[in-house]
RNA sequence: GCGGGGGUUCCCGAGCGGUCAAAGGGGCUGGACUUAGGAUCCAGUGGCGUAGGCCUACGCGGGUUCGAAUCCCGCCCCCCGCACCA
């Protein structure tokens, strides 16, 4: 018979819908089984998911199957994301005709869709983001499916439903009880032709070059009625200022904001409004106005307004001044100036006086003398002011000096300090003491997808969850450490981020989601209305079961379920849900709660997973409070990162199709630890197809076969046995530690392995025989793994019920026949040594080989100096002592001498059961044919006595487990 | 910058004090089977070796130890996160 992945495929298809047709996983309450709750995220469902999203979800679900078998009752569920602004702004982009857009999701749901004439229907319906979102959501958990995942599908919602918002409102209040809700103004970035605010997925290319939002400080030079504002992203540099510069070809605006009048440049002024507000604007000024004229900085210093190009009025304020002894730009627009006698006319300047102008040092550097900006400069050859490496020049002063870099005596107050220091300090100084304006910039020119020009603006009234509270920190803390993580090397990684995390905006104008209760223009933004939701799986089937509308589900509903507030009688009194069904839910919700264990991937450690662990400690009970967290890495393909414009991706509709279900979850669990990035290769899935196949075939033929007759009598039986017992006693503790990896190899490829050995040794007859006999455990332990085939086989077995359903397998160590395993051995490296011995001579294949076992006495030698070890550890001299007191040893002084001296100096390891030499004889003599077929030739094996009377060769040089060999060519 | 994770044999990767020349794949070389093989199976894949062994190796340089890929110190290099984005 031989087995196709067209094959499989269909066996997957059969048992998804048998299960599902037995609805086995679905989730009831059951006092008398311990319970296990699991859960994955929740997917975003903007369009098809791909294989890196596969992989958490598969371990999700291995996590499941493996928890079943374990005797526990657990609940798998699984929902939807839609909130937030991606769908929206998909559903949009479709709707204002954006080709890029219509093209790459007419792709997705021709993907799905095998009647094409539905195409344009699907995709004109996605004018409406919740169509987008239901659309995917329904396609994604068809693909769940196909991946034979066990979720009970009941509790599905997704996070728009009414019944949903309410929940999110219920938590929100109690943040706002908590006083953890707050409200403050907030820079974002911000387009200017929308007018509001816009991140990564409005703006053009920000998915592969992000926008930042840069602080500057704007610092105030006296000029004429008011004040030139020069912005820098150094302020300590404010000390070695020489002079201002102006672009004279640009446009320039005086204007007044809080009674002083400000110059800035044209483009300045529409940032410096929608970040500062109240500003009025008093008349248009050409660049060149400025040339040549004076202002004086904020220690008191008239400095020249000098001509230069570099300056770009779109960036900050429009004006800059000038340090040439730090800044490469600077330096090099001074020389330039200095040179350009024409120019200098032009604007009437006095060459003398800018000739005047020097670099002054206020930063001291070790090993760079002179002026920083200058050395680098002449090292790196640029003369012109516009010559892109000034970037690059810039960057390398600036780390140097931020790294090594100490202020002098110029500096005032601040000499002595750092440069990384003195940053921080000269600009809170020059912003209290009124001499400076913090303005924010982007980190690069950013256009949104229609074009519009994006800017830093300041949110007013801006809604925060406040995580910078000591209380809620520590209390999330010290959970923390009696959480379990896993790889356990992440939980630092959690602490760090309960740390640092500070005020963060929790709400939006647009999108999806649920509205904040209490101030309905804002939206939740998508990841805080995302950290308490496994609570409601709890009860989400029971809302829909009983039909309760969302009016019902009030705070009170909430405060009873989850935190036992209230009396029954009262909650349905003002809910009228009947208390049969509050009670119902009640006792559904303390079942199940806590989760027991969250699986997701390793980004989410710095946002989402903590702010679940936070939001549970601060409004749940203590008893309530999560257990366990375990991460993946992401996945990669052929060692390059998946994306679409790579074209790379393989989505998780194509696997079922393409690959198989099974397939994919056996490369997946098998091809990387969880903490590595998983890469899939074609060639690596190939291999690990052809095993799937050949376990597959090797069990149906194995089906045929009845244990009931001689097996397990030979060594190399209760070898096979023995190795695959200890292998699934060992697997438990690799599935409890997620080593889904080492537990694949061990008991998937390396039984294989050891069948494929078993089947030489003996032959192909008898390894069905031992196929057999493990068959039955087999399938149940891989079950997690790979469930399609392994009921299949169970049903082949003549099983009427699920594998899924079975129990993990009990293996008593009195079943694990170790002294099988070092005789077996005993054949194993007979046959290395030959090899290596035939290695050396550099011989194909003697003529005769003489295998000998080792004498009764060297058996007894071994187990007394393996005692004398153990007393006196390897300690040549009191162990010889002793041994020589003994009358056999005394006789065979030299060969003990000899040997003991031997495992002595090598600090050799005795076995741990000396095999008696029938034992030993027995097992090489029945192994013959086998060891003949590795090595050719004759074959003969004898006991070392006989051996020595026949005069062979090496024959004293055979120990026990290890016999003497003699090679005759 | 701040925080985190890493550097292992031709490649990917396991190992994290002795059982390590180092699991498992991939690649390569040879063999078997074959009309053929990009299919499958077997063997070899640091060097040396006329007997089962020896030498050199786990980013670089030191150290601790009877013993280090594994522990400590210094250096070099790579990757990831840093917020309103799901």
């Amino acid at each position: 018979m031989s087995i196709n992945l067209g094959m499989i495929r269909e066996i997957e298809k059969k048992w998804q819908k048998k299960w599902s047709e037995a609805r086995i996983f679905e989730s009831r309450v059951d006092v008398n089984k311990p319970k296990f709750f699991l859960t994955v995220p929740y997917p975003y469902t903007s369009g098809p998911l791909h294989i890196g999203h596969g992989r958490t979800y598969t371990i999700g679900d291995i996590i499941a199957r493996y928890k079943r078998l374990k005797g526990f009752n657990v609940l798998f569920p699984m929902a939807f994301h839609i909130t937030g602004t991606p769908i929206a702004a998909i559903s949009d982009r479709i709707s204002k005709g954006d080709t890029k857009a219509i093209s790459m999701y007419r792709e997705y749901i021709l993907l799905y869709e095998k009647d094409h004439s539905k195409v344009d229907e699907i995709l004109e319906s996605f004018k409406d983001p919740f169509n987008v979102a239901t659309y995917f959501a329904n396609k994604i958990s068809a693909d769940f499916t196909s991946l034979g995942y066990s979720i009970d599908w009941r509790r599905k919602f997704h996070t728009s439903e009414k019944i949903y918002n309410k929940f999110i409102e219920w938590q929100y209040h109690k943040l706002k009880d908590l006083g953890l809700l707050k409200r403050g103004s907030h820079f974002v970035t911000f387009c200017l032709l929308h007018k509001q605010p816009e991140g990564e997925d409005d703006i053009q290319d920000a998915d592969i070059n992000p926008v930042e939002i840069i602080e500057f400080v704007a610092i105030k030079f006296e000029f004429e009625d008011g004040y030139i504002l020069a912005s820098t992203l150094r302020p300590e540099t404010i000390f070695g200022a020489t002079n201002l510069w102006v672009n004279p070809s640009a446009k320039y605006v005086k204007i007044r904001f809080r009674g002083e009048i400000y110059y800035l440049s044209k483009e300045a002024v529409v940032k410096f409004i929608h970040q500062h507000k109240d500003v009025e604007i008093l008349s248009e000024i050409e660049g060149k106005y400025f040339v040549g004229k004076k202002a004086i900085d904020p220690l008191g210093n008239e400095l020249f307004i000098l001509p230069a190009t570099f300056v770009d009025p779109d960036t900050a304020t429009g004006f800059v001044y000038s340090e040439p002894s730090d800044a490469p730009y600077d330096y090099v627009a001074l020389i330039e100036l200095k040179k350009n006698m024409n120019l200098l006319a032009e604007y009437g300047l006095d060459p003398k006086k800018i000739k005047d102008i020097e670099p002054i040092k206020i930063i001291e550097v070790p090993n760079i003398e002179g002026h920083h900006a200058e050395i680098i400069v002449k090292k790196m050859n640029i003369t012109n002011q516009n010559d892109p490496r000034l970037e690059e020049a810039t960057k390398t002063v600036y780390r140097e000096q931020y790294y090594n870099g100490v202020m002098n005596e110029r500096a005032g107050q601040f000499a002595g300090l750092t440069v990384k220091e003195a940053k921080d300090r000269v600009r809170d100084w020059l912003v209290n003491e009124n001499k400076a304006l913090i303005i924010y910039e982007t980190s690069r020119k950013a256009f949104c997808r229609a074009g519009g020009k994006i800017i830093v603006a300041r949110i007013d009234d801006q809604w925060f969850i406040d995580y910078s509270q000591e209380w809620w920190k520590e209390k999330t803390r010290e959970w923390l450490k009696q959480m379990v993580i896993i790889p356990e090397k992440y939980k630092k990684l959690f602490f760090d981020t309960v740390d640092w995390l500070h005020e963060r905006p929790c709400a939006r104008k647009r999108g999806l989601g649920t509205k904040l209760p209490f101030d309905p223009e804002w939206v939740i933004e998508s990841l805080s209305d995302s950290t308490m939701y496994m609570a409601f799986y709890t009860i989400s089937h029971l809302i829909r079961k009983y039909g309760i509308k969302p009016e019902q589900l009030s705070l009170e509903f909430f405060d009873y379920i989850f935190l036992d507030r209230d009396a029954l009688e009262e909650v349905s009194d003002k809910t009228k849900v009947p208390k049969d069904v509050l009670k119902r839910m009640k006792e559904e919700f303390e079942y199940w709660y806590p989760l027991d264990q969250r699986h997701t991937g390793i980004p989410h450690i710095s946002n989402h997973l903590t702010f679940f662990i936070m939001h549970h400690v601060a409004i749940f009970r203590k008893e309530h409070w999560p257990r366990k967290i375990t991460l993946n890495e992401l996945v990669i393909r052929e060692g390059r990162k998946m994306s679409k414009s790579k074209g790379n991706v393989i989505l998780l509709k194509q696997i079922a199709e393409e690959y198989s279900s099974d397939l994919f979850r056996l490369y997946v669990a098998s091809a990387a630890d969880l903490d590595n990035i998983l890469d899939w290769r074609g060639k690596e899935v190939q291999s690990v197809k052809s095993r799937l196949i050949r376990f597959l075939s090797l069990a149906f033929e194995a089906l045929e076969k009845n244990v009931e007759d001689d097996f397990g009598i030979k060594v190399i039986d209760r070898w096979f046995i023995s190795r695959f017992y200890s292998r699934i006693r060992n697997a438990e503790e690799l599935m409890d530690n997620l080593k889904f990896r080492d537990f694949v190899i061990s008991v998937f490829f390396e039984t294989l392995k050891d069948m494929s050995y078993f089947e030489k040794r003996t032959s192909y007859e008898r390894a069905l025989l031992a196929v057999r006999k493990i068959l039955p455990q087999w399938v149940i332990v891989l079950s997690p793994i790979i469930p399609h085939v392994c009921e299949e086989i169970w049903e082949r077995l003549g099983n009427e019920s699920f594998v899924s359903l079975q129990s993990w397998p009990k293996i008593e160590l009195e079943k694990i026949d170790k002294e099988a395993v070092i005789l077996e051995n005993i054949v194993l490296e007979t046959i290395e040594n030959i090899k290596e011995i035939l290695r050396a001579l550099k011989k194909e294949k003697p003529k005769k080989c003489w295998i000998i076992v080792a004498s009764g006495f060297k058996r007894n030698l071994f187990n007394i100096l393996k005692q004398k070890i153990e007393e006196h550890g390897y300690n040549f001299g009191s162990i010889i002592r002793e041994l020589m007191m003994l009358e056999d040893f005394k006789s065979n002084r030299d060969i003990v001498i000899r040997i003991v001296k031997d495992i002595i100096k090598k600090r050799e390891e005795l076995p741990e059961i000396i095999p008696n030499r029938d034992q030993e004889y027995e097992v090489l003599n029945e192994a013959i044919k086998y060891i003949k077929s590795e090595i050719g030739g004759d074959i003969v094996i004898l006991f070392e006595e006989e051996a020595v009377e026949k005069e062979i060769p090496r024959a004293e040089l055979a120990l026990p487990g290890k016999p003497g060999l003699y090679l005759e060519f």
